[in-house]
DNA sequence: TTGCATTCCATGCTTTCCCATGTAGTATCT
DNA sequence: AGATACTACATGGGAAAGCATGGAATGCAA
């Protein structure tokens, strides 16, 4: 069992783009990289898609490369497969944690989710987040009703046993 | 079966969010700990959640794995399935018991259940966790009515026969 | 030569690490 | 039984390391 992303919260990000990759992260991110070795910092790999997504995803080069694997088992040329390609492969990039434990967000990709100086950082399991905070307070609202129509005092993991459900 | 939880109690925190593990939580976090080995302390996840939630709900690692999985088997998407990641990735951070017996409880989750200098631990079986002292008691207070409303020495025991119920 | 990206240095704060102490409870010895 | 030694636990304090962040200096290219 692999180290998994948890939590989440704020970071600044300053006018060059530059911004904290939290420290609990920092280390999944090493865990993840086959490639890194001691003295280095690790890589990793952010998907940020098209116009509908407003959120930049991040994997682990193993995560990454688990995904990659994955399309390569599809079906050469078919459209879900080409989308996927297109997504995964054409709107990504890779990115290097430096020596302070930051990254750089270029500002295509920053404008693209508008953000400005701060960045929320949301953990995923395998993958993480990044999100114009209130973008993401905005998208997480609808889940609240979930937890609000919740019978008084019910515990919120009775939702595992539900199975199917929407 | 699993070693389980048992007991609860008061444990101090310091000016360093510094707080002991009850010793009988340590072995039951131990043995659920499959990275554990000799000489190295056991980690544990504690599950904060949003404002809703006015305690710290503590899994060992074993319990979070069955839980990570249970999520990963609901639909990718789901309202509820969302709603369970959220709060179990995103409102999360995982924790290890240091050679003194103590974690380390951030700023932050303390101040999200108001806690000051003491907290309240209290085992919940496969998990146990901590409240504020003053916020826990009051929490029990609703519980005392169904011990009210039993016939004058009745068994509490005749409870586990009632079925479901409320 | 102005704009942007990459390095290097600086700082306040938080977290971790290491060592120390008090107190039970238990074991050992006489 | 009483005194002494041990051990496990809960707790405290100070020093050192790590983290998040900001700014200046350097390199480079349109």
């Amino acid at each position: 069992m692999v180290r998994r992303f948890r939590g989440e919260g704020v970071q600044k990000v300053d006018t060059k783009g530059r911004v904290s990759i939290p420290a609990s992260y920092r280390t999944v991110l090493r865990d993840g990289d086959p490639n890194w070795s001691e003295g280095k910092m690790p890589e990793f790999v952010i998907v940020y898609g098209d116009s509908r997504r407003d959120f930049l995803e991040c994997f682990t080069v193993d995560a990454a490369n688990e995904v990659d694997e994955r399309i390569s088992r599809m079906p050469r040329g078919s459209r879900k497969r080409r989308a996927l390609e297109r997504l995964f492969n054409g709107q990504s990039l890779s990115a290097s944690v430096d020596e302070t434990g930051r990254i750089v967000l270029p500002l295509r990709q920053r404008q693209k989710i508008d953000i400005k100086d701060n960045a929320y950082f949301v953990a995923m399991g395998d993958t993480f987040q990044i999100w114009k905070p209130e973008t993401y307070l905005a998208s997480e609202a609808p889940l609240d009703e979930v937890l609000d129509t919740m019978s008084e005092g019910a515990d919120i993991w009775t939702l595992l046993d539900d199975g199917e459900g929407d």
